[in-house]
DNA sequence: AAATATATTAGGCAAGTGTATAATATAAGA
DNA sequence: TCTTATATTATACACTTGCCTAATATATTT
């Protein structure tokens, strides 16, 4: 499918609101809580990029009464993984030790992270 | 300093080229041969990125009889660190392993791969 | 010194992104 | 059913990014 392009900043920003949300749909005024007010949006810049994701396919809606509706269909796991793989290949070669390494000078992370790692390595084999 | 705000693709490529080169300055002809033409552009789509990244501060120039000389300024190890943390906190809440866990179901990765991070982790503490 | 070749510069344009104002629907109240 | 309030739609505009053509400068060859 196609709708796994990268997003503008903007319109993830959109997505992660539909994504954390509870319910579904919700309706603008929802959408200008949970993120337009916080970016000082005006609605009807909020709308365009909501209409911007429809035309993308990431999302659907419909109206009632005077208002619209807004339903996720992209799902979050799904293009998070893909901008991450996209990103892993683009700067580290696709490869986290690289990228881990680059991050982080030896002692620099506390052995809490270390150990949450460790603990998720062990879990994988 | 302001030469680490995240570059356009296009600039980003002319970069790892200069980044790649064992000598420096480099001029056109050597980053046509190395990004240029594998990208299909003509000299002046490439003059013009290296215009714009002598504009953002990430590199500057100098001119010998009718060629004119790049040097890279800005380091890469910096600019990949910024543009990673901040990938890390926009999609995976700064967490490595979250990012880890959503990108792997557990024996989806080779023992190889396993036993390197490993020995990373290790080599941490 | 002309003519020719070659590299750079100037300028520009289309598509994409962030954002808004003005116009239009639709609902609610008087 | 008018009027008023409120949400949506249409439209537009500035900036950024990717890319190029035409103009200009500089060197090289005759």
């Amino acid at each position: 499918m196609d709708n796994s392009r990268k997003l503008p900043e903007a319109e993830y920003d959109v997505m992660v609101a539909l994504w954390s949300s509870k319910v579904s749909p919700v309706n603008t005024a929802y959408l200008m809580e949970n993120v337009g007010n916080s970016k000082g949006w005006k609605a009807p810049t909020l709308i365009s990029f909501l209409t911007r994701l429809e035309d993308r396919g990431f999302i659907h809606s419909e109206k009632k009464g005077k208002e619209r509706y807004y339903y996720a269909d992209a799902v979050k796991d799904d293009y998070i993984k893909y901008v991450t793989k996209d990103f892993l290949s683009k700067y580290h070669e696709g490869s986290f030790v690289k990228m881990m390494d680059l991050l982080y000078d030896k002692h620099s992370l506390s052995s809490e992270e270390l150990d949450e790692m460790l603990r998720w390595l062990q879990a994988q084999y």
